[in-house]
DNA sequence: ACCTGAACACCGTTCAAGT
DNA sequence: ACCTGAACACCGTTCAAGT
């Protein structure tokens, strides 16, 4: 009988599959187990159990929306790099809303990397800008927060949909992107 | 053997104690059915199962946050009604980390009326400033969103921890007290 | 109308045994 | 070093039976 051998990357990417494409509900040891062909037991030895699992991928997560944000601002400066910068954090969310669900649902140990990335992207549009450190520090703060409440509000259903929703977020977006001058 | 009954107030009253003294994850059935003395299937007469447990505190928890943001906002008008909405969102999510974390988590079927109220306080606050319907409706989703996700961060432990935090959550305030001309 | 008690499915977790 | 297989605890859910 051979043993199936499990790719850790396999686990992490068959992990984010399910949360995608069945919802954070159904990422279970038992369902990645079995789509890997292997026993949920054999998961113990790459991740550290349920709760593992889970922030293995929302880690993952955290990163891929890193990714796109810092993209969506390469060659664009002040309110227009903050409407890229929007429109991609926004696009993330609805393209792999397990994903970005998984994200703001797990708590992270050490502070991500990733959050932070997010963060010295848009502090580093509003020192562009000609903001001093702190102000751009905490500027960027507040970016963070609203595209994130924002955001999120909207992927929960939270928020008021379709149009009147986008016209809000427009609204938000030209709003901070005052906060450049 | 006399059969406990089972009050519906004090089901929804158990289970926001376990949320906030134990976190949403100990929020179980079984739990709930255990302080109150009663066997986990009879809570199906009150609850639609587990997720509707969920949804029940949910509920619950967006009504006393709610409360709490309707409440400091009487007798103020202008930046100072923001801020003092600001104080006590804040204040809550600190106070009742499960209620607030479990409101956040837990999607709405129905549009939340508690959330709808929130909404509308931070309008009228941007009405009674002078701004026309439209603009101060855009503005109440901007200032929602930005206090959503500042303190659904902190609450996660995703933003800066204590006084640059709090630093940036003031001059978050102050930014959206802006809105009011 | 409302709760008990038994029954079943499912998941997480541990660990000795195999390779 | 890594996976299997058995075993156990626990939770959710259903339903017939009782009151």
């Amino acid at each position: 009988m051979p043993r199936r051998r499990i790719d850790p990357a396999d686990l992490v990417s068959v992990a984010v599959r399910i949360v995608d494409v069945e919802g954070p509900e159904q990422l279970t040891l038992s369902n990645v187990a079995a789509e890997l062909g292997v026993r949920p037991s054999a998961l113990y030895t790459h991740v550290d159990g349920s709760d593992g699992l889970r922030r293995a991928v929302a880690h993952a997560a955290r990163q891929n929306l890193a990714r796109s944000v810092q993209a969506s601002a390469v060659g664009v400066a002040g309110p227009n790099a903050l409407a890229a910068i929007a429109k991609a954090y926004r696009h993330f969310a609805i393209e792999h809303p397990g994903q970005y669900r998984i994200s703001i649902t797990i708590g992270e140990l050490e502070p991500s990397a990733a959050e932070d990335s997010i963060r010295s992207v848009l502090t580093a549009v509003f020192a562009a800008a000609g903001l001093n450190e702190k102000d751009a520090a905490a500027s960027a703060a507040t970016a963070h927060a609203s595209l994130h409440g924002f955001i999120s509000m909207e992927s929960r259903g939270g928020s008021a949909p379709g149009p009147a929703g986008s016209d809000h977020f427009r609204h938000m977006v030209e709003v901070l992107g005052r906060l450049c001058r």
